[in-house]
DNA sequence: TTTGTCTGGACAAAACTAGGACAAAATTGT
DNA sequence: ACAATTTTGTCCTAGTTTTGTCCAGACAAA
């Protein structure tokens, strides 16, 4: 974190002349300055001899200026927006085309000892930074190393889970390009789905269907959950994003799993969320529980508890949930 | 339900310019105008100099009716349905709607040996057997084993991308569930994405950036890209689909990569494609070449050779034309 | 001296609007 | 199955607005 502020810590001195606020920027000079003549888009100092003096918060504000015009927005419209209600406007905008697990998982640690917290936390800065300097090598040497210090289990509840949430959050805040969190969240696809190899396979295993509903893109929440529950001795059906209610039932069927597992990201509001839940519970095996995860579980509580799933507010929470259900199925099947 | 209600409300509001919507849409702009006047599919608001100002709820509405035109409804059936209904229209159809990388490679082996051939097509048969049993071990195990045999080019080129195609194609025509569709591309996501893994970096290869445009979700293909330039010793640079021009032309400059990659599958007819393509050549150092491959390569032909994009026509191809411009410009470096 | 920045204005390119034409694709009727 | 018709995406023209670039002459900085 500190080391992500630091970069890109706003200074609102004046201090840098028009040429490197194009460079920086990628615009001309002269559509800086035609841009300050006709919108006021910034309003820099002076030097004494009439010189442009830009601050770094005027470099922040072309930039996003610059980037909300290429989304489609009109000069006249951006113009005259605070930095902040800009930010606002061109993550609403990028939000189109941005692909990554923001806040990939609701999960949130319920607790971390103080000597875990902060020992994760440097991982997870020491990740931001190989992110930033899109050194992948890096990334992917960290991601390898952190797993050897703990269990898979915390490993991905105090490192993956935070780590993702905060790349979700310094791209939204511009500390981070599109590119870097492209970036990162391929690697972690790739880094996560190999963890599933790792568990040997007997044949024997309970199956749990893990996917996302309709209209959910973002995998890596359910990656994660079909990484952890294979620890436990579950066998994932792992269906990746966007899977039709239909077809999860059908595919429950078919392979005779026990249980299903989604996982809900974004966005949080829509529609076919609550659609496709409905239809997934009705047509359904009632004997077989559907346990709901995600960033955008939250919006959806009314509708989880009346259609009667699950949504463990950790990711623990889940591996508890899921254990005490298998339990109680073998009693009862010995019974 | 009050709860739903807030969360999905749409603002009103009318702010956004026709680019913006376009950009948001997937539609071209002309498309939106010609929608209309002729079914007033939308009424915008207008500026005070007649310019169209769009609310997020027409925005929603264009997105919605271009999806219900995709599952072959005609315009003007779902031109005059409230939102609501075309929700519902749109939802239902979504249902036998496949997401899957059909035909993930543009890249089609030019010739196969009639024994290569036969065994191929063997590994394939078996492979697809595993996916419509849902045996998930055997699928894995038998991608594993197929790798054994040959080289990775050859193994991509003779079995990875038939079975792509081979998958899409019997989705399309309902011999599998989207459900077995999208348990072998989270499979293949995974297994392609670990093979990258398996060279050895000594921080001293070219880099090359490879993902795929705004609007193009599947990534198997880039990765395939990835897995494959990695063999001849360049470090892929990989971002996953969806990737903005802007954001690959940054990337490309912060990592110093000396060429770039794209592949183009689903949906082919995207004029996002045009769009992106043209921004990514002009925003690009020109020494740095772009190499343009997929199924929807097709469709761009001329715009491919008037921007001066490479796109070789197999996978085969494509490595012989980055070793050849790898090689020239080590000698223009010795020169 | 040479290069960079300033102001103000001119100019050109790009984007948008309205209306209409055209051809490909899909649908319908026979 | 074939032809006629409708639907639909794209393109064109011509006029307007918006936006990017360029120029000239004055001054400042390297």
């Amino acid at each position: 974190m500190a080391i992500l502020e630091t970069i890109s810590s706003i200074d609102t001195a004046a201090r840098h002349p028009i040429r490197l606020v194009a460079n920086r920027t990628g615009l001309t000079v002269d559509l800086i300055r035609a841009w300050e003549k006709r919108y006021h888009v910034v309003d820099p100092a002076r030097s004494d001899t009439k010189r442009r003096l830009y601050s770094d918060y005027d470099i922040e504000r072309l930039r996003l200026i610059r980037i909300a015009k290429q989304n489609g927005r009109r000069l006249v419209d951006v113009a005259p927006l605070t930095l902040e209600e800009l930010r606002d406007v061109v993550s609403e905008d990028s939000r189109y085309d941005s692909i990554t697990d923001n806040q990939a998982e609701v999960y949130r640690p319920s607790w971390t000892s103080p000597l875990e917290a902060t020992d994760a936390q440097d991982d997870i800065d020491a990740m931001l930074f190989a992110v930033q300097t899109m050194d992948q090598h890096r990334f992917d040497q960290l991601l390898q190393e952190g797993l050897v210090k703990q269990s898979l289990p915390s490993y991905l509840e105090t490192v993956i889970g935070p780590l993702l949430r905060e790349i979700g959050e310094s791209t939204r805040l511009g500390k981070l390009r599109i590119a870097h969190e492209h970036m990162a969240t391929a690697h972690l696809r790739t880094f996560i789905g190999a963890l599933r190899f790792r568990e040997t396979y007997t044949g024997g295993e309970p199956k749990i269907v893990i996917t996302t509903p309709t209209g959910q893109l973002h995998e890596l929440g359910a990656l994660m959950i079909a990484a952890l529950v294979s620890v436990d001795g579950w066998l994932p059906v792992y269906l990746g994003p966007n899977t039709p209610a239909d077809e999860i039932v059908a595919c429950t069927n078919q392979s005779g799993a026990r249980a299903v597992s989604l996982s809900l990201t974004y966005p949080a509001d829509d529609p076919r969320i609550a659609t496709e839940l409905t239809r997934l519970r009705s047509q359904l095996d009632g004997k077989i529980p559907v346990f709901v995860g995600g960033a955008a579980t939250a919006h959806h509580q009314e509708l989880i508890s009346r259609l009667g799933l699950e949504s463990p507010p950790t990711l623990n929470g889940l591996r508890h949930s899921l254990n005490a259900f298998r339990d109680r199925q073998f009693k009862e099947q010995t019974a």
